[in-house]
DNA sequence: CGCTTTTGACCAGCGC
DNA sequence: GCGCTGGTCAAAAGCG
């Protein structure tokens, strides 16, 4: 994106019509000024603090680095809070652990082997722990409504469920490198809902950013216009679910709503079972979910020098040091969230419906208005 | 022509 | 060991 070069300093939310007023956010910039930093603390989850180096090392004295740094500041805090998938080491370790950060430009899906020459450490458990989890979103599907997850999916295989009427398709991220996968079937119960279950890491930017970058604002203009693809119906008519599946038995958070706008809503196209395209062509992510989120999960600022021009990669895969692992994401399981219901109270504009799954840990989330709710921002800040 | 979907076959895990 | 089930493979077909 040219003006993320030429404008470094600025963050995503300055540019993006997102939500946040300007009295908010100078509220927050003000709040971080004297707050600790959440993401230097320890209950910070990871992906963040990684990077944090960067933030800390800034001197105090020079007024500019100073905001600059309570900026960034800032940003490591919402990170650190909708944020707990994998670190930037989790996914060096995973190129690394894939052969795709050891210049193999073989299929990093089937060949795993480690690079001696790497010098990252490698840790088997931990990255197979990662790369393993399965996270499961039911999204509400408008009509034939198609949901977009800024990914580029292949359809490699459909298969009948037993006890479903509706065959389960499988999906695979087309991105060589990438061993990222889903599974896209319609609900037996709810024929209009979609469960999507992802699986593994994306290693790479979603094929959105990389038209914006290609193409250079106003976001929503460009990333929807520069698609080759079809425009598809906005999933922001739909509610999404998140179920963490591995922590069905935890009592429902409503940091969900965020998280699961963080985490892009995937689904296949417009049904699990007939298959067809399930091409990326932006606009969920950048637009709405939490717009300003998923900025921050692009900008490199945070996962890498701030003030260091990125590289955009030279095919849509992109590098290692401009990847964000935006797919498999964590339902936050922060311990400072409110219930559901607490959070409805707020003149929620972001509808959280309970599960229609007692036996899951998820919640439902509908972007009805692209204004962040004052009770997700109090779980954050 | 290249990419994607379709679909039957194959394989692995699991329970009996 | 056998059958069932879910997940993946790969050749063929479709599409732009």
């Amino acid at each position: 994106m040219e003006e993320m070069g030429e404008e470094s300093s600025r963050y995503p939310w300055q540019d993006y019509d997102i939500g946040f007023g300007e009295e908010l956010m100078r509220e927050l910039l003000d709040e971080t000024t004297t707050a600790p930093s959440l993401a230097a603390t320890p209950t910070a989850p990871g992906a963040v603090s990684a990077d944090n180096s960067s933030s800390s090392d800034k001197g105090i004295g020079d007024e500019e680095e100073g905001a600059a740094g309570r900026r960034e500041s800032m940003v490591n805090r919402l990170m650190s809070t909708v944020y707990s998938g994998p670190t930037l080491s989790d996914i060096e370790s995973a190129l690394s652990f894939t052969g795709a950060g050891a210049g193999d430009p073989l299929d990093g899906r089937s060949k795993y082997h480690y690079s001696p020459s790497s010098p990252v450490v490698f840790s088997p458990e931990k990255v197979l722990g990662k790369m393993e989890n399965k996270y499961t979103m039911k999204i509400k599907s408008c009509g034939n409504g198609l949901a977009d997850d800024g990914y580029k999916w292949r359809k490699y295989g459909q298969k009948a469920i037993k006890n479903s009427p509706n065959p389960r398709s499988y999906y695979r991220c087309t991105n060589p490198r990438c061993n990222a996968k889903k599974q896209v079937e319609r609900a037996v119960d709810e024929p209009d809902t979609l469960v999507v279950t992802y699986e593994g890491l994306h290693l790479h930017y979603t094929y959105s950013h990389f038209l914006q970058q290609q193409t250079s604002p106003p976001p929503a203009a460009a990333t929807i216009a520069s698609s080759s693809k079809k425009p598809k119906l906005h999933p922001a008519a739909g509610a999404i679910t998140v179920t963490d599946s591995h922590h069905e038995s935890t009592p429902v958070t409503t940091t969900s709503p965020l998280s699961a706008a963080v985490v892009p809503a995937g689904a296949g196209d417009s049904s699990g079972d007939s298959g067809g395209n399930v091409t990326a062509d932006a606009g969920f992510l950048l637009e709405h979910a939490v717009p300003n989120c998923s900025a921050y999960l692009f900008d490199g600022g945070l996962f890498s020098d701030a003030g260091v021009e990125r590289r955009m990669p030279s095919d849509a895969g992109g590098l290692l040091e401009d990847m964000v692992p935006l797919m498999v994401r964590r339902p936050s399981c922060n311990s400072a969230a409110t219930t559901a219901s607490s959070s409805t109270t707020v003149g929620s504009p972001a509808a959280i419906v309970s599960s229609p799954s007692p036996s899951t840990s998820s919640v439902s989330w509908t972007p009805a208005s692209p204004y962040i709710d004052m009770a997700i921002l109090s779980n954050i800040f």
